[in-house]
DNA sequence: TTCTTCATGTAATTAGTTACATGATTGA
DNA sequence: TCAATCATGTAACTAATTACATGAAGAA
């Protein structure tokens, strides 16, 4: 019936693993996946109930003061639903980077305003990575799942490599545009960058050839 | 008025390089800005309408046989627009993963399937990446607009640095899976992987906080 | 006691996608 | 001349965000 979007399915799987009011969905949803699947918190609220619509989950309604909660929990079909959903095809990864587009159309901006914006990623991609560490214990396996660790650590490491990648690239563009002329319409182009660009994407086409020779 | 998204300005952009008919505007941007800021070919044909609302571009209609096709041209007051745009803040980037997600609940999932979907992960960034390599005269300077050059080799390195990212990112993890028994409930985490992705979040944090200090 | 932060949502809006439709051009 | 692909959109839908509202708990 009605297709599950992968927040919903996030969501099962987290539910998967014990237990959960919204609050603590929301908060886990940021924590756990906000890098990879980020999401409103707000939005969260709404997605559950569709989990419970279909049968995946239940939900029970707690009481803190005079204030509703909701609490919900997994059913079989929805651990079913699950374990269908986890090995299958998906698509790629997709970034949106804005101030990445404001560096493409870097000729509308002066020199200084362009630095500005390169060490504005640098500094809030620092502050937010700064922001997300896992706590210490989790780092060394005395965390709350332990024996998920193996690939909640495959996971972490794109997503540790994704921030020192942000990290190395602002360092070297923040280095390069400082070397410009005021007038960045007269700068240089990195050719030794561009040529190594290049030869790396030859190298991604030749293997993805061979490749698709072999699986004919 | 109206504040502009993204996207907006984006095409905004394209048109202070030259004039565009729609379907240009569309290529181009999945050309130029789609590893960044990808939007769906359909979708682009309603934005300029916006622009054209507020004054920032203007259309004129040209046929095609029996059929029009708009051409936008942009304004001075599109200019001015853009310039104001370009050199202000904005979001950090962020990355949507959905695979990783199946990555992250991996244990409702075989070893083989898990594999499966990091080989899946590779080989559809080789041929992504493999399809969109620029020619080789653009990579030589002999491009469009070879005074832009500066900035799109900026822009472009990082587009580069994480496609070369996925490309190792799915070698280690393939290979470090493959390692693991059959039942990935028994596998081992791959601790020194850990202890250093540890030590480079200690590390941000301390320059973050350094960099904080500086600032008050 | 009051202010702030934590907690729990709802409503309205919007950006974006999917699916579809169809004309023009090219090449087999 | 027929099929395939290039070109040009529109309509319907939906996932997601923003903005708002308010109760409870804890700190000052």
């Amino acid at each position: 019936m009605a297709n599950l979007s992968t927040t919903s399915y996030a969501i099962l799987g987290l539910l998967s693993l014990q237990s959960w009011t919204t609050y603590e969905l929301a908060e886990q949803m940021r924590r756990a996946l906000g890098q990879f699947w980020p999401r409103a918190e707000s939005g969260i609220y709404t997605e559950p109930k569709k989990l419970v619509a279909l049968g995946y989950a239940t939900v029970t309604t707690e009481h803190v003061g005079a204030r509703p909660r909701q609490r919900y929990t997994i059913t079989a079909a929805g651990r079913r639903a699950l374990k269908q959903w986890v090995p299958t095809d998906g698509p790629r990864p997709t970034l949106n980077f804005e101030q990445l587009v404001k560096v493409f159309f870097a000729e509308h901006a002066t020199k200084a305003d362009l630095l500005a914006t390169l060490r504005g990623i640098q500094e809030a991609n620092e502050d937010y990575v700064a922001a997300t560490q896992p706590s210490a214990e989790y780092l060394e396996g005395r965390g709350r799942y332990p024996e998920r660790l193996p690939w909640l650590v495959v996971t972490g490491r794109f997503i540790d490599e994704f921030d020192r990648l942000l990290e190395r690239w602002t360092e070297w563009a923040i280095s390069e545009v400082e070397q410009w002329p005021d007038d960045i319409r007269q700068a240089e182009p990195a050719w030794d960058v561009l040529r190594d660009m290049a030869a790396h994407g030859a190298e991604v086409v030749a293997r993805s050839e061979r490749r698709r020779g072999l699986r004919q």
